[in-house]
RNA sequence: GGUCCAGUAACUCAGCGGUAGAGUAUCUGCCUUUUAAGCAGAGAGUCGUUGGUUCGAGUCCAACCUGGAUCACCA
């Protein structure tokens, strides 16, 4: 007994021998589309008064038949239009081509553009040909228009379904198709943001040595020829500093970040980064940086710079509101504390159930809570500064007092959307850092940072003062398309094998 | 990993102890201005998997698989 899929297919597959029987090509090699949909969308009156012939190519989306004539709808990546196909008019040879066709085949239809009975603004074919059969039915979805609004009678809904068959997602749900073409529009809006302020783009190593940069476990693989394994790498950090002591004085570097660590709604093993690295600036300046770009990402990808996510309203015009770590304890939990406070700090997390890693020291409580309890009741784009020197290994400490490092994150409904620091370039400071993060991987600490000698080795030639930004990609898409599920902003999410 | 929810036809779902259902899709017939086309008919499901309870199990129980939500860790 064959499956009810496979029945499906062995019916499209008699119409493919019909098909080869009758002369016809499924598969020709050629289109000869003369114009995208939305080309004859526009000035509808003009094209149906001009009579001019046009040649539209899609995928053939729905179906209507009836005797002697029949209607299609057509899509493009641009748009979709009604077809009219008549046997008096493509005459009996092509009609019979035309019932051949399926929902999900592409075709070409060759006519020109006239209104229906009905009204709707369709092409009258003259003749009409197949560019690719559909072997592999498509799930129906059916829906009208009504009062403007799209009304669907059905939809490809199932989740899983959805991120493994990404492009069935894709193509019965156009609105997901939206959120990956606003996500093009905010990737290429940093792009040009950064290019007009003189950043400079570059690539460094995916596969590396050592990894750094931030606190995470990595991916391991191995390199034959070399014999050795190299780690898929957590983060640009290091990398672009090296190219700040080389030279350069603005870098930035887009790209995929691995991290083989949990997965749930915002964190997949893969991601994508913003890091850049601007010599001579600080923190002030990255601020100033930070806010300008969301505010030219709103302007250029939302046209607007408050709108709603998660039934707030999010304000993304500038300046955005500060407030230290300790500020923020003080006002969400009445809570104060600072250097010297190492038993309270303690207390409170036993108390909260807030699990405290081996090797702890008062910073690392006073984050431990404010990352707990504090960072996702923040709605309002907010600078946080001053975090513990501690847990921000590759930051300069703040001169007037060294438990405080320079360093903010940029907070928007809940999510930490922003990284930055005044970069630390003191080799000696750097080394006993990372020295620190090594003895808290002796405790057990998984997540803590290894020594990279050839980095340090870097920064004793010399690197200037600076300001360094990490924006993470994917969280800043699902805040600007209000999706709160990462695998809804990736377009190919990992999953579990079949 | 813990907890909760879900998995029945290609799609969306109903059925919750007594012969597997609906709409859409598909197939056949009719139909020259339809548009969720229409009318008439037909085919189509190991009811996630494996066990158990029962005279009898999509239906109750257990385990497992897959996914989602949520909590814990991280961007």
């Amino acid at each position: 007994m064959q499956s009810r899929e496979n029945q499906f297919i062995q019916l499209r597959k008699q119409k493919l021998e019909k098909l080869y029987t009758a002369g016809i090509d499924p598969y020709p090699i050629k289109s000869h589309r003369t114009h995208k949909i939305t080309e004859v969308l526009k000035g509808k009156e003009e094209w149906v008064a001009s009579g001019q012939e046009v040649i539209l190519a899609g995928r053939l989306v729905a179906m209507r038949r009836q005797g002697k004539l029949g209607f299609g709808d057509l899509e493009d990546a641009s748009g979709k239009i009604q077809i009219y196909v008549a046997q008096n008019l493509v005459g009996e040879e092509n009609y019979e081509l035309f019932k051949l066709c399926d929902s999900g085949d592409f075709i070409q239809a060759k006519g020109t553009l006239f209104f229906t009975q009905a009204g709707e603004y369709s092409l009258k074919a003259s003749q009409i040909s197949l560019l690719a059969k559909n072997l592999r039915p498509l799930p129906p979805i059916k829906e009208k228009v009504i009062d403007g609004k799209l009304v669907r009678y059905s939809a490809l809904s199932d989740v899983e379904l959805r991120y493994r068959k990404r492009y069935l997602d894709l193509l019965l749900n156009p609105s997901h198709r939206d959120i990956f073409i606003r996500r093009a529009k905010i990737i290429s809006a940093i792009r040009s943001f950064l290019d007009e302020r003189e950043f400079i783009e570059v690539e460094t190593p995916i596969l590396q040595p050592l990894y750094g940069g931030a606190n995470a476990r990595p991916f391991v693989t191995h390199h034959n020829a070399l014999n050795i394994d190299l780690y898929l790498r957590i983060a640009t950090e290091l990398y672009l500093k090296r190219l700040i002591v080389g030279g350069f004085e603005k870098v930035y570097e887009l790209g995929k970040d691995f991290r083989n660590e949990g997965m749930d709604r915002t964190h997949n093993p893969e991601f994508t980064m913003l890091e850049l690295y601007e010599a001579y600036s600080d923190l002030e300046g990255m601020m100033e940086l930070t806010e300008s770009l969301l505010q030219c990402l709103a302007m250029d990808v939302l046209h607007q710079s408050i709108y709603r996510f998660k039934g707030y309203d999010i304000d993304l015009s500038k300046p955005f509101q500060r407030a230290s770590m300790q500020e923020l304890l003080k006002e969400y939990l009445n809570l104060e504390l600072s250097e010297d406070d190492y038993e309270q700090a303690l207390a409170f997390c036993k108390q909260h159930d807030i699990e405290v890693p081996p090797g702890s020291k008062t910073g690392k409580l006073i984050y431990l809570i404010y990352e707990d309890m504090v960072e996702d009741k923040i709605i309002q784009p907010t600078f946080v500064t001053d975090f513990p020197k501690e847990v921000s290994p590759l930051a300069k400490a703040k001169p007037d007092n060294p438990f405080w490092a320079d360093r903010f994150e940029l907070v928007v409904a809940g999510y930490e959307l922003a990284n930055a620091f005044s970069e630390l370039n003191d080799p000696l400071e750097q080394r006993v850092r990372l020295e620190a993060q090594a003895a808290l991987r002796a405790l057990g600490d998984e997540e803590a940072a290894v020594v990279d000698e050839d980095f340090l080795e870097a920064l004793e030639y010399g690197m200037p003062p600076m300001g360094g930004l990490g924006i993470g990609i994917d969280r800043l898409v699902m805040l600007l398309t209000e999706n709160d599920s990462i695998k809804e902003v990736i377009l190919f999410p990992q999953m579990k094998p079949e």
